[in-house]
DNA sequence: GTCCGTGCAAAAGCTTTGCAGCCTT
DNA sequence: AAGGCTGCAAAGCTTTTGCACGGAC
C-alpha cells in the first residue's frame, strides 16, 4: 500500500508464477482467476497468498489494480499509462494502444482550482467478436 | 438491473426522499450514508431500503452508481454526462462542468475495432483544499 | 537466526436477499 | 385484492488478517 515503506522481500516461487502469469495474459484477470491457474501447479496454493502477493507486487510497481463496474478487482502488469476499452456485450477488457492526452490534465487544471496529475478514460462499446454475433 | 422489464412503481417516502437527498448534495455519497441521513428523520429505516430503493432509482434512470477505487459504491443524481475531479490527498469528488469531448469517441472507433458509445473520464490531482494545506 | 512467505480458517466490509407483514393503488 | 415496499436478519461475495509453521537469506 505504501511505496515509500521500504520492505526487503525475498524470492517467492508463487510471486514470480503470479508476475509471469500477469505478463502472459492480456485478460486482465482476476485474483480468484490466478488463483485457480496456479493451483494447477501448486495445488495445496491459498487464495490469501495470491491476495498478498498481488499487494506486494503492486507496491513493487510491477502491477496495477484496475476496478471497473463489477464487483470484483482485476489486475494488469502492463504498467505504462493506457485507455482501456471494455466491451458492453461481453465483458472484455483490451488495453487501448492510443497516445495519451497529457493536454486533458492541463485543461481540467486550467478550467478548475485542482492540480490535475493524471487522468483515467476507458472506452465502452461493442467488440468485433460481440458485433459479429 | 434490467431497463427494459417494466414494472409498476408505488409512491415510496423513503424513495422520495433519498432522491431528494441525493439532488440536494455535490459530495456523491455512499449508501450508508444516506442511511445514516434519513435514518435521522425515519428511525426504524433499514440499510436494506436504501440499497433497494437506490436500485429503482438506476433502473428509473434517476440516480447513476459510480465506482472509484474504494471499496464502496457512490451515487449521484447528476444524470446527465460529465467528468469527475478525484482529489487524491482528501478523496473529494468533484463534478467538472468541461464539454465532453465526443470525438474521443470516434477517434477510439477509428483506432480499433470496438464502435464505441461512450467513454468514462475522471481526473486526479489536488483540490485547492488540500493545496493550502 | 531472522523475519518474510504460506496455508488455513476466521473475520471484515459492503451489498443482496428471504420472509412475513404493511401500505399503495 | 394484488403486488410493490419495508424491517429484520441472514447470507453472499470479494478481500483481508491472525496464527503458527516453513523457507529464504
Amino acid at each position: 500500500m505504501c511505496k515509500t515503506e521500504q520492505k526487503k522481500f525475498r524470492q517467492s516461487k508463487h510471486r514470480d508464477r503470479i508476475l509471469e502469469l500477469l505478463r502472459s495474459t492480456d485478460t486482465h484477470p482476476t485474483a480468484d482467476w490466478l488463483y485457480e491457474q496456479i493451483k494447477k501447479e501448486f495445488p495445496q496454493l491459498s487464495l490469501g497468498t495470491v491476495y498478498r502477493n498481488l499487494t506486494v507486487l503492486i507496491d513493487m510497481g510491477l502491477v496495477k489494480k484496475i476496478h471497473f463496474g463489477s464487483t470484483f478487482d482485476r489486475f494488469e502488469a502492463n504498467t505504462e499509462p493506457h485507455y482501456h476499452l471494455i466491451c458492453e456485450l461481453c465483458g472484455k477488457i483490451l488495453d487501448f494502444e492510443m497516445p495519451i492526452y497529457h493536454d486533458l490534465n492541463t485543461q481540467a487544471t486550467q478550467l478548475t482550482g485542482f492540480t490535475v496529475h493524471h487522468h483515467k478514460l476507458e472506452f465502452f462499446g461493442v467488440c468485433e467478436d460481440c458485433k459479429i454475433k
